[in-house]
DNA sequence: GGCTGTATAATTGCATACAAAAATACAACT
DNA sequence: AGTTGTATTTTTGTATGCAATTATACAGCC
């Protein structure tokens, strides 16, 4: 079913160093050399330079006589990033109410499914239930049929990993998600578009304040 | 005045590049080959991989078996280009109101200052122009101190270039937009938020009634 | 003519070698 | 002790060579 690109080893280090960036496992000010990142990973020095730029391309490093300064993401990134989306998402998803085809509803539907599934259980799936709700807001993103959307978002949701991780454990707010997307969802199969922008709006606030005040629900 | 920070060969390519893809130089589905470009521009395979690694990552080239396809910008995208501004850029000038130092504001006014005057003259001043203007918004982004603001909102700019190019040599509108600037500076300078915002609004409007009606105004 | 297989060419992917620049360590001097 | 100059090390920047994959041309066949 998924499709198995056969990805560079340039590609596929891009990615790892991405991830590890993102979820912190490199923290901020870190320097990474590329004979280090060369040596850890068995490969020459050329792909890895290559993932380098990349990553600087994205902000998550910066390139310096010494090596490159792991940049990541702050608490005050936070912020920014949440009033971004909270600007541009609801649009996104009225849009994806017009647009979207059946077989684009029906795939979001089984991510959502998945969703639902992995949140009722007890064991620790908070990887898997953060890269379902990553699909699912990629999906949202990319039916609004706006190349330019989809790049302006999506980087921007990617950054809030390490932090969506840490409240996926919170009590009940995995199920509660999965919920709010289940709504946005079926407002965007009935084709409302003020309702689907409206529970999206919803759905973000939610995770923000969920995100940012950690101790309260 | 200007910094003259040494560059490497990687990066002078990349730049090079990018201002090209983006004045439409090199056309939508044109093929750019390493080796090409490596005997066009007398180096090697290895800075140009670089800058096409970057460029790929800024949606600007697509790598394909048979090289790297320019994607570039569709007129398509100016329209969700512009709704994006319209809903982050009024944000960035309140902030900017509530932010700008006395040395920024300075930095701002003598922009403008050089806009008015390259616009009064009758040479074809486009490309310098429209350089100002870039500085210009590039500024008023960073004055929101938000670094995730100025990585959203400055590739969205950057991709307008070759059409906001076209819309300067239109009778009038240099000196328009310059006088735009004047007053989102002033309203800034005073710290009118509100104001600012308005302003802003009302600039990216203008600018995109002219560059999307190309034959009114 | 259209199709298929094969040889050829074009192109990228990766590794390695060497050069250059920058940081660091350290000794010598005052 | 502090400073300066120099040697050494670290690190990035670029070029080149070779392997592997993919596209292309073309001949042979039906």
């Amino acid at each position: 079913m998924a499709e198995h690109k056969t990805i560079s080893i340039a590609g596929q280090i891009f990615e790892q160093l991405e991830q590890d960036i993102l979820i912190g496992k490199y923290k901020r000010g870190e320097i990474l050399t590329e004979l280090k990142l060369s040596e850890a990973l068995g490969v020459s020095r050329t792909p890895i330079r290559e993932a380098l730029r990349r990553l600087e391309q994205e902000h998550l490093i910066e390139e310096t006589s010494r090596g490159a300064v792991v940049v990541g993401i702050t608490e005050k990134d936070l912020e920014d990033i949440y009033e971004i989306r909270n600007n541009l998402e609801g649009i996104v998803a009225e849009r994806a109410a017009a647009n979207a085809t059946e077989e684009q509803l029906e795939a979001m539907r089984e991510v959502i499914e998945l969703q639902q599934y992995y949140s009722q259980k007890d064991s620790d799936n908070a990887d898997k239930i953060k890269d379902l709700d990553s699909q699912f807001h990629e999906m949202l993103y990319r039916l609004s049929a706006s190349e330019i959307f989809v790049q302006t978002l999506l980087p921007l949701h990617k950054k809030l990993i390490k932090f969506r991780k840490a409240s996926i454990r919170r009590h009940g707010r995995a199920m509660q998600s999965a919920a709010e997307h289940q709504s946005i969802y079926e407002a965007i199969r009935s084709r409302d578009g003020q309702k689907a922008k409206e529970l999206t709006l919803f759905h973000i606030n939610k995770a923000k304040n969920n995100i940012l005040n950690k101790e309260i629900d």
